[in-house]
DNA sequence: CAGATAAATTCACATATATGTACATCTTCC
DNA sequence: GGAAGATGTACATATATGTGAATTTATCTG
């Protein structure tokens, strides 16, 4: 069950890091079509615990300063190691398409940092965006460094879906896949979750962390070279890890 | 009204900003001494938005790197400019005691920044800490910069309560408080809101913004010394604030 | 400076929602 | 290796909560 009203506080966070300017009640009530009483009711909550002010009189709402402090707590721990960032900024840069880093999250894949490709036509992610594990290569990338048992336990929990016309329908068909994805050195995806998607993964533990790193855009401009891409993935890595970490 | 799920993810994220480790749904259950069950909908709700995830299998649930991304795009719009950092910065270093930028936030002032006191006795405010506007000296800071009729509206949503012995709890008081603090130089408060707490403010103006230094402490360092409190604010954001700004 | 219009706020009630209970799954310790 | 305990998940139901309508307050317009 999906709780109504924790799902839009986060909406109207969104909403404000999209706009990135002050809106009054009656405008976000009327962005959202929610009731003006409702909408009342949340900024009311929002502002008595700390998180929303009014900059300038009668010009709105806007968030105070306290999210960027709370978040940077959170993330001040255990932060991605900085050759990480630079890993898909590099790699974004010389494929031109978008790279990301990625964890799991149960039966799903989270990216955790992204760098966008800057061409017009491109995979659009964003960090906090899910995907399925099974039916990805970045997520496959994870499953890779789970034992048998772990991925079991995991294959029972997810739905199997036909997202597209490769999507793996079955366990035997993802341990299939991931059989062939080490056979070949690194996982990859042609449009088995999203529609015209292709990608390159390979995992990349740190400390005990398992992660992966991929690089994904449309599939007409990945396709013919998936397996250079993720050469380029494995050099890039060797070269930016520091020698002593896993 | 207040919105309890909407105050459960703020609750959540601070509990998350505090202990600075993945916690399991049991932990988090337990800590607030919420149902299983519903704490169950919150992190699925939380999970699904992109907004936690589970770094290590088992391991529980810990925020994504979201909410640093979503708040760095907030907070980056009109960021304040670097010098009032350094302000408090040099005023807290110089004074020994807590100093803090501040904001309206309709009948309340709001802390967007703090550098707090490095002393074991200190006042203990945060960003998104609120504080009755009319019975501070930092929120009075503020009224100064507002027109007889702004205040008039503020005053009618105003509930008058005797916080402390000094409160002012009528419009005259208050508006005499303002009068005096005018004649004076700077606003003081002794004990206004919070027991044994002293401190001193003046207007700060940037651009179209109305904002408000304040330096606070317990009432028996700062009470002596009030005035030089205050003129070395004064003396401070002259020598730091661009000759060019308002 | 009225009178009109729009926005913000309040409140009582029907309903969407949080939770108690039951069940499944995983972990631990003997 | 197996049983007890802890943790995570599903669902029906009573109740806390969101909302429509009414009221108050602010803002525009001629």
């Amino acid at each position: 069950m999906i709780v109504r009203q924790a799902a839009n506080v986060l909406e109207i966070m969104e909403f404000f890091a999209q706009s990135r300017k002050p809106a009054t009640l009656a405008e976000i009530a009327d962005h959202f079509g929610w009731p003006r009483s409702s909408t009342f009711n949340l900024l009311a909550t929002l502002s008595e615990k700390g998180y929303l002010y009014e900059p300038r009189p009668r010009a709105g709402f806007y968030p105070t300063p306290r999210w960027l402090a709370m978040a940077r707590m959170i993330s001040e721990v255990e932060p991605l190691p900085p050759w990480t960032h630079q890993l898909i900024s590099d790699l974004s840069a010389e494929t031109g398409e978008t790279a990301s880093i990625v964890a799991p999250a149960g039966v799903m894949a989270v990216f955790i940092d992204v760098v966008e490709s800057a061409a017009a036509i491109r995979y659009f992610a964003t960090i906090g965006h899910r995907v399925p594990i099974h039916a990805t290569a970045s997520g496959r990338a994870l499953l890779l460094q789970y034992s048998q048992e772990e991925r079991d336990s995991v294959y029972r929990k997810i739905e199997f879906k036909q997202y597209g016309p490769s999507t793996p329908i079955s366990i035997e068909a993802v341990e299939t896949e991931l059989r062939n994805s080490i056979a070949r050195g690194y996982c990859q995806s042609f449009g088995d979750y999203s529609r015209d998607l292709a990608g390159a993964a390979i995992p990349l533990p740190i400390g005990d962390r398992r992660l992966s790193v991929v690089v994904a855009g449309p599939e007409f401009r990945i396709g013919p070279k998936v397996g250079e891409v993720a050469a380029l993935i494995a050099r890039t890595v060797d070269r930016l890890r520091p020698k002593a970490s896993a």
